[in-house]
DNA sequence: GAATTATTTTAATCTAGATTAAAATTTTTG
DNA sequence: CAAAAATTTTAATCTAGATTAAAATAATTC
């Protein structure tokens, strides 16, 4: 038995699954994508996916939780590691896109949020609403010490957040193309956010 | 008989329907909407919907193809106006930020495309590309006028579309929002994109 | 290597919701 | 107003795909 309770056989498959199914969700569409599909992906039949989740609707919500731990974690790495707040927030972007576009990829994107159980859809847009918050506290500090310059960080922490939210939309996986997103998107993002010195 | 074919009976009230349609999917998710939901919304049982639409997909096909048909007609306003690069860009997000908030909405999010049928999938991305393209062109020009910093442009340009296109998915008819919207937005994003004089 | 546990399969349901058909109603027209 | 056209309804199918049950296989343990 693993030590890691995260690296046990059960959690590396269930892993597995909820990147297969990222994966056909964002290029076959939700309701395109059956759980034969993402079965198929991984060479199993689609009962099989019942050994790893209750039901469709669970598999759709492990994604989600999933796209919200990249995000998370990279906020967390970002914001311990100091500096000004416009520091942080282009270490916080660099870390997310490079999960994103990465080996944690891909990620789903959140299109189906409202299918989900009462329960769960709450949890994940308090994820959702939990990050959001965290990179206009980002933004704030920034304000303070003068990195950044006064803004609305409600409107900008939307913009900013809606371009990360719509990558996997049009990046599918291409090598190239992840190397200018991550080269490009951290900076592009954050250049209209400094104070002008 | 209506003179003009777009505001006959039936084309009015399709487009009332298409309007359900997107407030639909955008608020339940398009596996969470049925044609009963669409249908009641407009005190009409669902077989009417076949009146107006050939089929679901091609309910969401029209939905589409009228989000895109408010993105182009933003654009080209704001290109035949002439100006500046930046003043054409920023100008086009106003335009397109003001038809999505206010009476051309709900505005459906495209989070279905590859569910399309081919035709429609490919019509539908053709669409999108060359709104893309077009976006790209002004922030050309604005290089070459001048008016706006070097940088890479399929990237900005992925970089703003982003935003624009998850604004549906936190927008929901807030009428306070839609003036924080309209009045933010386009300064935020378009403020990194000055040319530093 | 026998017993136990974990994983996957085949075969069988079951159902929501899309779609169709035919009839009823409403609107328009001459 | 009567006929024709337009719109909507009720009632009836039809099906993909989710889910369940039971059996089969593979991996682990002692």
């Amino acid at each position: 038995m693993a030590r890691n309770p995260d690296e046990s056989r059960f959690n590396q498959q269930r892993e597995r699954v909820l990147q297969a199914a990222a994966h056909c969700f964002n290029h076959k569409g939700y309701s395109g994508t059956s759980l034969k599909d993402v079965a198929n992906m991984l060479g199993l039949t689609d009962p099989a996916l019942y050994y790893y989740v209750r039901n469709k609707e669970e598999l759709v919500y492990l994604c989600y939780v999933r796209a919200a731990d990249v995000g998370r974690e990279a906020m967390e790495q970002a914001v311990a590691e100091g500096g000004t707040g416009l520091e942080q927030a282009r270490r916080y972007l660099r870390y997310h896109i490079e999960s994103m576009v990465g080996d944690r990829g891909p990620i789903a994107i959140m299109s189906e949020i409202p299918s989900l159980t009462a329960e769960h859809r709450d949890e994940v847009l308090e994820l959702s609403r939990r990050h959001s918050k965290a990179f206009e506290a980002i933004l704030e500090r920034g304000i303070a010490d003068g990195s950044i310059a006064d803004c609305d960080v409600r409107m900008t922490g939307n913009a900013i957040m809606g371009s990360i939210n719509w990558i996997p939309k049009w990046f599918h996986g291409d090598k190239a193309m992840a190397g200018s997103i991550v080269a490009e998107f951290p900076a592009v993002l954050t250049r209209g956010l400094a104070q002008a010195t």
